[in-house]
DNA sequence: TCCATATTTCCATTATTCTGGAAATATGGA
DNA sequence: TCCATATTTCCAGAATAATGGAAATATGGA
């Protein structure tokens, strides 16, 4: 995970309806869930929801995976935590214990 | 922490010079670096910098703080943590142990 | 093979964001 | 008060992103 790749990650994010859908596809677990019934949830015309879907892909936050006619999205949980990673990269300077607990967990899991 | 306020974060992470920006902040650690030393440090012209600053300042993951003629910028390590807290709502339906386990942590500490 | 349906690509329009020079505005020291 | 320095605001040009209709491309079933 580099600078590019966060900011690639971020910008994904950064957009209404490609949140609500990362969400869902977050709620919806690794079996994921097929296009069309995102679109059917989300209200969004199919090729604006692909269009979006192709931006959450090629950042890596989602993942597909064909099955018959549908094509089915769900989240990829590893690159998330691979993001967070990244952001709390030497927190504080090495002294993270008074700024952000919960983060901490995070550094203490990945080794 | 709503959808348009975690959009307003992602936007404000969503972009290299303020990526690299927050995550300078975030190593420096709660006091913080003055607007000119981070100018300075990433090599920008001082008006563009301080566009940058108000957008991480308005989205909230960033405090300033004045002293003397220097404004010190910090990282708001709280505004990260409610923004992890929103990623992860409902992770994989409740049964998040299977996904994201890194993530389950901060989900604990909530509480 | 032909058809119905799922999804993507193409494309032009519109909207938003980034950039940095120049000028304006604080702040504290002399 | 006057000055030097820190930071922000203003502005307009350049770059990038979002939208959705229409057409194209899969895929599997009959």
């Amino acid at each position: 995970m580099d600078n590019a790749n966060a900011v690639k990650i971020f910008a994904s994010l950064a957009q209404e309806s490609r949140l609500g859908l990362f969400r869902l596809l977050v709620q919806a677990g690794p079996q994921g869930l097929a296009a069309g019934s995102i679109a059917e949830q989300m209200g969004l015309p199919s090729s604006t929801l692909s269009f979006h879907l192709k931006e959450l892909v090629h950042a890596g936050v989602v993942q597909s995976r064909q099955s018959g006619r549908f094509i089915y999205y769900s989240a990829d949980f590893a690159t998330m935590n691979a993001l967070l990673g990244f952001l709390t990269e030497n927190c504080c300077g090495g002294q993270p214990q008074d700024c952000c607990p919960p983060l901490m967990q995070i550094q203490e899991n990945k080794s």
